[in-house]
DNA sequence: CCATATATCTCGATGCACCGAGATAATATC
DNA sequence: GATATTATCTCGGTGCATCGAGATATATGG
């Protein structure tokens, strides 16, 4: 794509200022990949985009009840009872009465369905396991510790936003 | 964070081994933030999916006819339409009827108004700058052809799903 | 127990992205 | 210069996620 000074791998010789340039470019263009493929899985399996977001929610928390669903999504109670009988209806979520309180409706991913190896899921973790072969250990320990970095901060920045309803965003939207 | 076994080359297979798991799972993770960000932005800015498509495939682009965009959207012209002037109302993007087949409507992003350094973009960009802050440039040099391998793996993999409809997904998935 | 609070669900209504079919305007073909 | 073709738009209609208000069931506190 950019080929300013075309050297072949990565792009050793390159100043740093131009490593960072190069980084953050290549952080867009990452980012906009991700949610394209996001994007096609979800489509392919007639998935919005609300019920993607609580599907990666439960895989991070594990169980929790429908009203947190509410919560993490932004959704109203009636909103999320159909949510999660669209998740249920597909097999992505199973609702269970808490024996504790049982007003309340604990809700879980099957996981079974949705990281099994079998799936597009697993063809996805390939496809990506066999780019890793290009590096050495340390090279790993660097890709692995930035990656961290890199989510971490993805979420922090999330999270100034969401927490934050008035934050600048483009320069008077209208709407 | 990765404070665990110092040891060097005690159990060299086993070690990358964990690496790579430790890496693939950071990946998932980092998609996951990746999305919520890019949802939380769009959502701010009362944008769809497909008006954030749109926005990316311009500024990766540049300039195409509306036709065009029909093609990378998979929707109705009759849609395109409406798309269009939802994104022109709010200044994002800019007809332009193209001077040699002047039935044909260009359409530009409005890159001032989509990457201007005092939006979102660009404190953004500033978050995710300040962690590269922590390399030397030979890391960097890695984490940078890291990042346009992932990318290139991860628009390959969506050129599967798109262009062959008939692929398995989850097993079984009820309308 | 009775009153109140809490968690989820049901129901009817609404908004909005999207679509198909036809209209409009410019271009290409003969 | 009549006809067919192409690119976009207009219009009416549809589906679907979301919502508010009220219903139902359970829990808690006096």
């Amino acid at each position: 794509m950019s080929s300013r000074s075309e050297t072949k791998k990565a792009a050793p010789g390159l100043r740093r200022r131009d490593l960072v340039e190069g980084i953050l470019m290549a952080g867009r263009e990452n980012s906009a990949a991700t949610v394209l493929l996001h994007t096609a899985i979800a489509e392919r399996a007639g998935l919005t985009a609300t019920d993607t977001k609580t599907i990666d929610t439960l895989m991070r928390l594990g169980r929790v009840t429908a009203g947190e669903v509410a919560g993490y999504t932004g959704l109203a109670t009636a909103s999320v009872t159909s949510l999660l009988d669209r998740l249920e209806r597909k097999g992505l979520v199973r609702r269970v009465r808490d024996a504790q309180d049982r007003r309340r409706v604990m809700v879980e991913p099957v996981r079974e369905r949705l990281a099994g190896g079998e799936n597009v899921f697993g063809s996805i973790r390939q496809g990506f396991a066999s780019l890793l072969e290009n590096y050495s250990d340390e090279q790993l320990e660097t890709i692995l510790d930035f990656m961290q970095r890199s989510s971490k901060r993805a979420r922090e920045i999330t999270a100034t936003f969401t927490a934050n309803p008035s934050s600048p965003f483009l320069p008077s939207i209208k709407k």
